[in-house]
DNA sequence: TATTGTTATACTCTATAACTATA
DNA sequence: TATAGTTATAGAGTATAACAATA
């Protein structure tokens, strides 16, 4: 019976989940195929496109808490897909950079991953994409002056 | 450092995640205000201007899975919020309506959370709010048709 | 047989405190 | 003393199988 939410679509923010939601039920399948998760798809593209940065730095930038972080570049590495080199300016860090394989792997799902993407949005014009882009940043936006208490 | 993302922000998907992400942050303490969680507010929501629908019915408009509705639904009754009333025609399944408690809370509540999902779009044109929610719908649209092997 | 609500379970993502080893 | 990565832990959301009572 839809309909009962209606009071909940005067909501932005329940729009917005409700289509978070759609969409990664849609992409989940596809990160699966590559043996990865959102997450580990996430930081695999972020390693592999800069090559030698720090895990706090890739962790920061995907907004993943570092404690959550460690687990997954644990995984990508156990997978073959990066590698942990010690920061030669710095013993306590670590540089990022993907093997060969995670190159490969990288390669093919980002095809497959943006292709899915470009499903969900069929039917929108070039116009329209760069629009709905353009609301979400301001969304962002806004999020962020409350927690940093800008000038908004 | 942010950038370090790019090779993700082609992905309308990604920035879908992140603005949710945003967005959440800022309205769960809200929700919190209250007692509430973002699926409790969304059950009371939907049961306070719904009063007598089943517990599955409810559940499935918000997406929630059944087994994982039984928790909220049982929270929220026991705050005192909603009540569980065996349906006349159907001694299987529960009609669910709110209590005065949950009817007044929820004014309240509905009240912030609206106020604050408004913040959320402030910058934004009544047209720029209504081509956002158009593009989010085509987003959940071309997720759904693949599941249901529509005509897309 | 099928459905409603339920239990049990597991996986993912998220969030915080506290530790280690370096700086 | 501060920082990078880590460990441990807990909470929240999500997903599926299987059950009891009822249809």
């Amino acid at each position: 019976m839809p309909g009962l939410d209606n009071p909940l679509r005067v909501l932005t923010s329940y729009r917005l989940r409700r289509t978070m939601s759609s969409a990664m039920s849609s992409l989940n399948p596809v990160f699966a195929e590559f043996g990865l998760r959102r997450t580990t798809y996430a930081t695999l593209a972020v390693v592999v496109e800069n090559p030698g940065q720090r895990q706090g730095k890739v962790a920061e930038a995907l907004a993943i808490e570092r404690p959550n972080f460690v687990q997954i570049v644990g995984e990508l590495e156990k997978s073959g897909l990066i590698s942990r080199q010690t920061a030669a300016d710095d013993k306590r860090a670590y540089a990022l950079h993907a093997t060969a394989h995670g190159e490969q792997l990288y390669s093919k799902a980002s095809r497959a991953v943006r292709e899915r993407d470009l499903e969900l949005i069929r039917g929108l014009t070039a116009a329209q994409i760069e629009a709905l882009h353009s609301a979400l940043a301001v969304i962002v936006a806004n999020s962020k002056c409350r927690e940093v208490q800008d000038d908004c």
